[in-house]
DNA sequence: TTCTTTTTTTAACATAGGTAAAAAGAAATC
DNA sequence: GATTTCTTTTTACCTATGTTAAAAAAAGAA
């Protein structure tokens, strides 16, 4: 079986069935590394779901600083949270950090899924959910734990991490410069 | 009509009728200020959802501090994560901070709900997404912000903050002393 | 390979925020 | 209303992380 399918069977709990039809909706894209899917301050219509590949969602911040904020990697939603939940503008880019397949669906299709079919709602809640998990984990991981702490359970959580993003990157993500970063793997 | 009803069909977009399904399962409770309704390290078997009141979340970090990572008010849900979506022991304890009204409703109930009315699996779904928009504003103002402008932002929020909670708790779910948080506020 | 560009590390110095303890102010209790 | 307890501010000193710039290393292009 696909591993993506796997994904959404085992993680969101979607039947055999309805992951059909929810992939009967997508169209399988592959994108190149570099290529920006997501666009801040624009509204897209679509949401992707990473098939393979790694990406990550940035920011730029009042001081010009590209900020990450995001990584997803297979089984992961692709989309702007205020985009998809509000259509409201993106605040954020999501840029490809290798070659990924994506599998795009349209933000409308996935909506009337949700509000006709009882099981594709409860797909979207557990989607929301598991995202809502990761996230007070980054929560609970940035207040009072040190630079260094915050990098060691970074890479134990994304094991690849380091071979496949950036340093700039990652430290970004966990709030420090390039230069802290740098002097934390030293230490180590 | 009852504000928590307003809120329940704005924000989540839940009708009258099924407000008034879900109502119906619900016990209203008064929690006097200072008692924990959750509790670190227990399950939980039920949800509530704040009428009026206030509280916190909060944790006991590995130095043995106290770290507030959650504010609620009305109409907010107050619940542990990872206790309400996989029935893992709470992370965090949940205070009150005032004397407070709660609605009260067991998970089962409520994932019951879920799984046989298509209105309210997208009532929980949209719960969740805005909890996910309330925690990604929370995230992107941590990361590369310093904390004059947290401060800020949190009171710009939070008007009636600095009269309902101690300065304490809101230095911690800043990420910075009471110390600094005090320096901030008199450089103002 | 050799050259060019990008990424990472190192160095020197500056600063925001941490720690501990004491003082001041508020709130609760007697 | 006085006393005790809790909360907030202040002070003095210290440390982690930021800034800027340059060097070193690695990756990509010719």
């Amino acid at each position: 079986m696909d591993s993506i399918k796997e994904i959404f069977l085992n993680r969101y709990e979607l039947s055999f069935a309805n992951f059909d039809l929810l992939h009967s909706f997508m169209t399988e894209e592959t994108r190149l590394k570099g290529e920006v899917i997501i666009h801040e301050g624009e509204v897209h219509h679509s949401v992707y779901f990473i098939k393979s590949g790694a990406m990550r969602s940035y920011y730029i911040n009042k001081d010009g600083k590209d900020v990450t904020h995001w990584f997803g990697f297979e089984g992961d939603v692709a989309a702007s949270l205020g985009n998809f939940i509000n259509s409201k503008p993106s605040l954020e880019n999501i840029e490809l950090l290798e070659d990924s397949v994506v599998l795009k669906i349209s933000r409308s299709k996935l909506l009337e899924l949700f509000s006709t079919n009882l099981e594709m709602a409860n797909f979207g809640r557990k989607l929301a959910e598991y995202a809502l998990l990761e996230m007070e984990e980054q929560i609970l991981l940035t207040q009072f734990t040190d630079a260094k702490s915050r990098y060691l359970s970074l890479i134990d959580k994304f094991p690849q991490l380091l071979k496949r993003v950036k340093l700039g990157h990652i430290s970004s993500y966990l709030g420090i410069t390039q230069v802290t970063l740098s002097r934390i793997r030293s230490e180590k």
